[in-house]
DNA sequence: GTTTGAACGTA
DNA sequence: CGTACGTTCAAACC
């Protein structure tokens, strides 16, 4: 329906009522994005929206909203609105994203302290009416039936959702209700509105108050002639005729707020793409973007073809050759470099983001040394995952220096829960262009359906930009003062390796093989026949159907067979063949481990290049992968004689390892604040043996090895939300003497008790933690509805700034010595990080001055308020270098 | 051929 | 009903 007078429209809009609405027509978990971020309510609001925006093309627009509960009515009437809920978490989060979106859109958004949004609406339709306008008030609440006249009109949402309004014109009103619309609010305060907790006069209901009103004409008449109505109704009117006045002045809205707008303010004008694709993009709506390129007339990036049509313009590229390419070099504020390998050598592409440059590369060529010259400086640089290109580089014999940015780490360091992986990811989301990608299936790409890498490293630059605008609090320190140093010092420990004694391996190998085969033989011949022992399904069947023992714990698809559970039968049900069950799947699981090493040996240089992957934990921590470095046995004497196999290389004389003695607890002490927990730490005693005397009120020299084991489980527990429930079963204790056990332990160490309570408090208040360096990881499902998802996030937030500080500061330490190490000429090289350990290889002489260094900088990478302790261990092998 | 789940190694 | 990872195998899926 198009405006077709000379009258302009003014529309406005009651957002809080109407994305309240859209949150309950629309399904919570059908609408979220990677993040967990709840978007029902916004996506429901901006297609409505964009209807109406459609259908009655207003001149003017402007979009309410209430600020708190808090208003002139809850003054006079504390309990106004009272009976209604919490509203859910789930919503209040939308409602600051809904009005970012908004103004993406260039739509003015209204609030004012003291005042509901219904106020504004009152307001703004009174000035619209003066000023000429046609006004349309769009509002779920019936409060503003009383605006309507001849010139307001109220698009009120039907029952069914959001989708449908019903257009309550004057006729309209008096059709449906039976009086003017201004007489509408007498009506509601006889009846009473029972969702703003407003009663009304008992006993009257719609049909009397409209008799009424329409027999007096007003509801100050019929207080005032109230002897005049007899029965039961009179009386309850006489009684209670307050009521109905308390709840008229209560619903009477208010006309002429102050707002710091203005009418001509409010008229719609250019909306800018860019903004509204951003902002959409990070909501991960695609289809309303198409929507409302459609409606203001602007172009969408079709994903298919060319880079975004809106937004910035893709340069055109250049080959530039000698002089040309140095100068271009030379005055380029901080560009992106994009390496691909080639057949022939190595596509480059350059950008920054007004120009782009490519360049066939072949290293050390003696057209590109200008360039190898460049790459190889000082001169800052940005990249995406540029440990890889370091890697590509490298391969080619060139070096690269002045990393200034990495894109990947950027995005990570922003949202370590779901980092994006790819350019075009991250390009997606912070940029809300398309990247073109290319079909997999085309051996031969069509032109431009596939970027090339000077376009990509445009995208880089840019994307670059827009993530680490949007750091907030000490992230950009993280990322400047932590990240981007370690990242070369990651690519040296890569490039290095480990060396492998390769014949121990084969030899450990073959015995581990044999033993297998006999276990696999024993288990076998004590129940008759052959059976897949990995197998947890043919395993459930010969348990639990063939030899009929008690059903274990349920998992998804049975009854677990895991050691835990196997070992329990054993005690309850002893049979030979759990024995060898047992049996095998250790001996198996370490053959397996020993395969994987020896197939990860490099054949040139007989050592294992693990990738350690920067952006793997959303902690902070470093992962490792092919093969994982980080997880070889060390518990068991059998798994300790695979470390054995890690030894140093000929020419070097040991192998050094240098760990942090206890740092999550100390981490925690220091968080905490915990007193008892800092003297533990400060003299230097034994800390199970401290917190052990404490809590049984001994000596120390009185703890017994079983007190002292039963301290040490409950400490490393609650850095990991360990409930009384789960202490029991871990340390097959009663569940009363578990919950004794932590209530002693909260008795002599409350701070601690106090930190663990504070930080989840705060993390649901902030929706993320933060470790001791400012390294912040979001936490969506503390506001799930869902219980388990909510006490996992709980238990996770618990852990996370504990855990997170600790990788922080062996990320300042692993910096600092592979720093001082070179400064120092040291010839010993640092090989490996495992969580809470530095691996070294030692140079003939340099043991001293080497441990000198890592000890320094470990024990000073934090300031805390106990010590940082570090252990040494030194020897032939991993196994001899434990401390 | 790819994904999922169980199991298990480490800090 | 204790956090953070990666790898392997079998089974289930396409």
């Amino acid at each position: 329906m198009s405006n077709n007078t000379q009258q302009p429209t003014l529309m406005v809009i009651d957002g809080h009522s109407l994305a309240f609405r859209a949150f309950y027509a629309l399904p919570v978990d059908s609408f979220q994005t990677q993040t967990g971020q709840h978007t029902n309510a916004i996506h429901g609001f901006i297609s409505m929206l964009i209807n109406l925006l459609a259908n009655e093309n207003p001149d003017s627009l402007a979009i309410a909203f209430d600020i708190s509960r808090h208003s002139f009515r809850t003054e006079e009437y504390p309990e106004y609105k009272g009976t209604r809920g919490e509203t859910p978490v789930e919503f209040k989060g939308q409602i600051p994203l809904l009005q970012e979106a908004l103004h993406a859109m260039g739509i003015r958004t209204i609030e004012k302290e003291g005042y509901e949004a219904d106020d504004i609406l009152a307001t703004l339709s009174l000035e619209g009416a003066n000023a000429g306008y046609r006004v349309l008030v769009v509002s779920g609440d019936r409060d503003t039936i009383q605006l309507v006249d001849d010139n307001v009109t109220l698009l009120y949402p039907s029952k069914q959702g959001v989708s449908e309004l019903t257009r309550y014109d004057a006729d309209k009103v008096m059709e449906r209700y039976g009086v003017r619309p201004e007489q509408y609010p007498e009506i509601a305060a006889l009846v009473g509105e029972t969702s703003d907790n407003l009663p009304g006069v008992p006993r009257v209901g719609e049909k009397t108050a409209v008799k009424w009103i329409n027999q007096f004409g007003s509801l100050e008449e019929i207080i005032r002639r109230q002897d005049e109505i007899g029965g039961k109704v009179g009386e309850s009117l006489r009684e209670n005729a307050h009521l109905a006045e308390r709840n008229r002045r209560l619903n009477r809205l208010v006309r002429d707020v102050e707002l710091d707008v203005t009418l001509d303010e409010l008229k719609r004008g250019e909306v800018d793409m860019d903004a509204v694709q951003q902002k959409f993009a990070e909501l991960e709506f695609r289809t309303l973007l198409q929507r409302v390129a459609k409606l203001v007339g602007a172009e969408v990036p079709t994903g298919s073809g060319k880079p975004a049509a809106i937004g910035a313009t893709l340069p055109e590229a250049r080959l530039l050759i000698d002089e040309e390419l140095g100068d271009w070099l030379a005055k380029a504020n901080t560009p992106a470099v994009y390496l691909s390998e080639t057949a022939g050598g190595i596509d480059v592409g350059l950008a920054t983001p007004e120009s782009t440059v490519k360049l066939v590369w072949q290293p050390g060529g003696r057209d590109y040394a200008q360039f190898e010259e460049w790459l190889a400086s000082d001169a800052p640089k940005v990249f995406f995952d540029a440990k890889q290109q370091l890697r590509v580089a490298s391969a080619a014999g060139a070096t690269v220096g002045g990393i200034a940015g990495d894109a990947l780490l950027a995005a990570w360091v922003l949202r370590p829960i779901a980092p994006e992986k790819t350019i075009a990811e991250a390009v997606f989301r912070y940029l809300g262009e398309e990247v073109p990608v290319g079909d997999p299936n085309q051996l031969v790409p069509e032109e431009g359906s596939v970027a090339t890498p000077e376009q990509l490293a445009w995208y880089i630059v840019r994307v670059h930009t827009a993530i680490v605008g949007r750091f907030e609090g000490r992230t950009a320190e993280v990322y400047e003062n932590i990240e981007l140093p370690l990242l070369p010092v990651l690519a040296l420990l890569e490039a290095r390796g480990v060396a492998i004694d390769l014949p121990l391996l084969e030899a450990h190998h073959a015995e581990l093989t044999e033993r297998v085969g006999a276990l696999e033989q024993r288990a076998f011949d004590a129940i008759g026949h052959e059976v897949n022992l990995s197998s947890p399904k043919q395993l459930q069947q010969v348990l639990f159907e063939e030899l009929d023992m008690p059903k274990t714990r349920k998992t998804k698809s049975g009854y677990t067979t895991d050691a835990a559970a196997l070992a329990d039968l054993q005690q309850k049900h002893p049979h030979p063949f759990l024995d060898s069950l047992l049996a095998h799947r250790d001996a198996n699981k370490l053959r397996q481990i020993v395969e994987t090493l020896i197939k990860a040996v490099g054949a040139d240089d007989q050592r294992i290049h693990t990738t350690l992957v920067q952006v793997g934990a959303s902690t902070g921590r470093l992962a490792s992968t092919d093969p994982n470095l980080q997880n070889i046995p060390v518990r068991s004497e059998e798994g300790r004689r695979i470390r054995e196999g890690f030894i140093h290389a000929p020419e070097y004389t040991t192998l050094l390892t240098a760990d942090y003695s206890q740092i999550e607890m100390r981490i925690m002490a220091h968080l905490s604040g915990d007193e008892g927990l800092i003297q533990a730490f400060n003299e230097g005693e034994d800390l199970h043996r401290f917190v052990g005397a404490r809590i049984f009120g001994v000596e120390p020299a009185e703890v017994t090895n079983e007190m002292r084991s039963k301290v040490k489980a409950m400490s490393y527990g609650l850095a990991y939300g360990l409930s009384a429930f789960g202490l029991s079963k871990q340390l097959n204790i009663s569940a009363g003497e578990a919950k004794q056990l932590m209530e002693d332990y909260f008795e002599r160490f409350g701070g601690v008790r106090d930190y663990l309570r504070s930080v989840v408090e705060q993390a649901k208040r902030d929706m993320y933690t933060e470790t001791i360096f400012g390294r912040r990881r979001p936490f969506p499902d503390l506001a799930s509805p869902n219980r388990i998802l909510r006490e996992n996030a709980e238990r996770a937030a618990l852990n996370a700034p504990i855990q997170g500080s600790a990788a922080d500061i062996i990320k300042i330490a692993m910096i600092a010595v592979e720093d001082h190490m070179r400064e120092a000429g040291l010839k010993s090289r640092m090989l490996l990080q495992i969580h809470d350990e530095l691996m070294f290889e030692v140079a003939e002489g340099e043991q001293d001055q080497l441990q000198e260094i890592v000890h320094a900088d470990m024990s000073g990478a934090a300031k805390l308020l106990v010590p940082l302790e570090v252990q040494f261990g030194h020897g032939p092998n991993w196994n001899a270098a434990a401390h």
